[in-house]
DNA sequence: CGTCTATTTGAATGTACTCAAAAGCGGTGG
DNA sequence: CCACCGCTTTTGAGTACATTCAAATAGACG
C-alpha cells in the first residue's frame, strides 16, 4: 500500500502541503472515494473525459486501440499515481483512449469543475499540481528519447529498472504494448537476458 | 513571424492575459531579449539548465546523443513555443540534452529563479503556464502514441501534416531523427509517398 | 567550376512481426 | 487429487520493415 490510505481526509493526496481546517473541509467534499474491480473501465474511448482519479491502491493503465485493433498501452497507475484520458481531460474533449483497472482498486475521483473549483480557491494545490505535471512532461520526455534511441530489449531493461513495482502487477503482454512491442518479442527477449 | 515580435513589450508572450503597468514593468524586467546564430548552442549536454527560451522568431531543436554517438531530436521549436531541458530545468539538474538554433532566432530568455518570482508576484502567469503545459503534455503523449501504433511511413505523414511549417524549416535528416529513423530511411519513404 | 553539405540509391543484414501451434499456469468442479 | 478449461507465455518458420555501409547524385554557395 502507498502513503496515501483510503480512509485518510482526501487532502493526504497532497503530500506535503498543509492545510486550515476549513480547506480539508472543501477539498473532502470535492473528491469521491470510488472503488473499482479488475476489468472494470473508469473511461472509455470516444466518451467525454471530465474526471481523473488519484489512485490510492490497485493497479490501472490507460491504452488505445489503433485501426487495426492493436491495443498500446499509454501509461500505467500505480499508488500515490494520477491516471485520466489527459488528452482530453485537459481539453474536456472526447477519449483518443481507455483506462481500465488491472488489479483492484482504490481511488479518489474529482471531476474537472471540482478540480477548478480547488484550484481557484486554494492556489496552492494550483502550485504543487504545476510541479507534479513538470516532473510527469519530464518523464513523458525520457519515455520519447527510450524509443528514440533504445532497441527493443533495452527499452525493457530500463522499464524493469525504472517501475520494477509495476512489472510485478501487470502481465507481460501489457508490459509489451507498453513498450511498443509483440507479446511474442517480448517473450523472445525476456529468454535472451535470461540466459545472460 | 509569429504573433509577438522582439521589440514588444515581454508581456505579450502571455497572450491573452492583460497586465498593469506594474505588472507589464516586472515581467519585462525578468526577460533578457537575445538574438542566436544557426548553429549556436544554447543548452549544452551536461551542464546545469536554468533558462528557458520563448521564441520569438527562428527554428531550434532539443537533441540527445547516445552512447553510440547518434542524436536524437526531442523537440523542435519555432515562433510563440518554449524550448528548454524541461527535464533538466524543471529538476534545477543538469541537462540530458542539447537545445541548438537551425535557423537564425529571436528569443526572450528566462531563468528559473525569475519565472518562480514571477508566478508568485503575478498568479495569473502560473495558471497560464500550467494551461500550456497541460497542451504540451497531451502532445507529448499523442506523440507516444505515435511511436506505439505507427510505423515509420505514417510518422512521417502524420509529422508533416500535423508541423507543416516546422517541416520547411528543417533538414531532413533532422526530421529523421525525430521520427527515430535514419535518413535513408526517411529518403526512401519519402520516394514511396512521391510515387503514389 | 569546385567544394561542401544533403539526399538518394543499392545490396546485404538484422531486428522485430506474423501466424500457427505447443506448452505452462491457475483455478474450478467432479 | 486429478481432469479440464481458459488464459498467458513460449517456440518455430517465414516474412516485412528498417538499418548498415558504401557509393553515387543533387544542391547550395562562393
Amino acid at each position: 500500500m502507498g502513503k496515501v490510505k483510503i480512509h485518510e481526509p482526501a487532502s493526504a493526496i497532497f503530500e506535503g502541503l498543509s492545510f486550515t481546517r476549513e480547506e480539508i473541509i472543501l477539498i473532502e467534499s470535492k473528491f469521491e472515494r470510488v472503488t473499482a474491480k479488475k476489468g472494470e473501465r473508469l473511461i472509455d474511448f470516444n466518451t467525454i473525459v471530465d474526471k481523473q482519479y488519484f489512485i490510492v491502491s490497485g493497479c490501472l493503465r490507460s491504452f488505445h486501440i489503433d485501426s487495426n485493433g492493436r491495443e498500446h498501452t499509454i501509461q500505467f497507475g500505480i499508488e500515490d499515481w494520477w491516471i485520466s484520458d489527459y488528452t482530453a481531460f485537459f481539453s474536456a474533449g472526447k477519449a483518443l483512449m481507455s483506462v481500465e483497472v488491472i488489479q483492484d482498486a482504490e481511488l479518489f475521483e474529482i471531476t474537472k469543475k471540482d478540480r477548478d473549483h480547488l484550484y481557484k480557491h486554494i492556489p496552492k494545490i494550483e502550485v504543487y499540481v504545476r510541479g507534479k505535471l513538470e516532473t510527469a512532461f519530464a518523464s513523458f520526455q525520457k519515455r520519447i528519447l527510450s524509443y528514440l534511441s533504445l532497441n527493443a530489449s533495452a527499452r525493457y531493461l530500463n522499464f524493469v529498472k525504472s517501475y520494477p513495482q509495476i512489472e510485478q502487477s501487470v502481465k507481460n503482454y501489457h508490459i509489451a504494448s507498453y513498450l511498443g512491442i509483440t507479446t511474442e518479442s517480448l517473450s523472445r527477449i525476456r529468454k535472451e537476458i535470461a540466459q545472460a
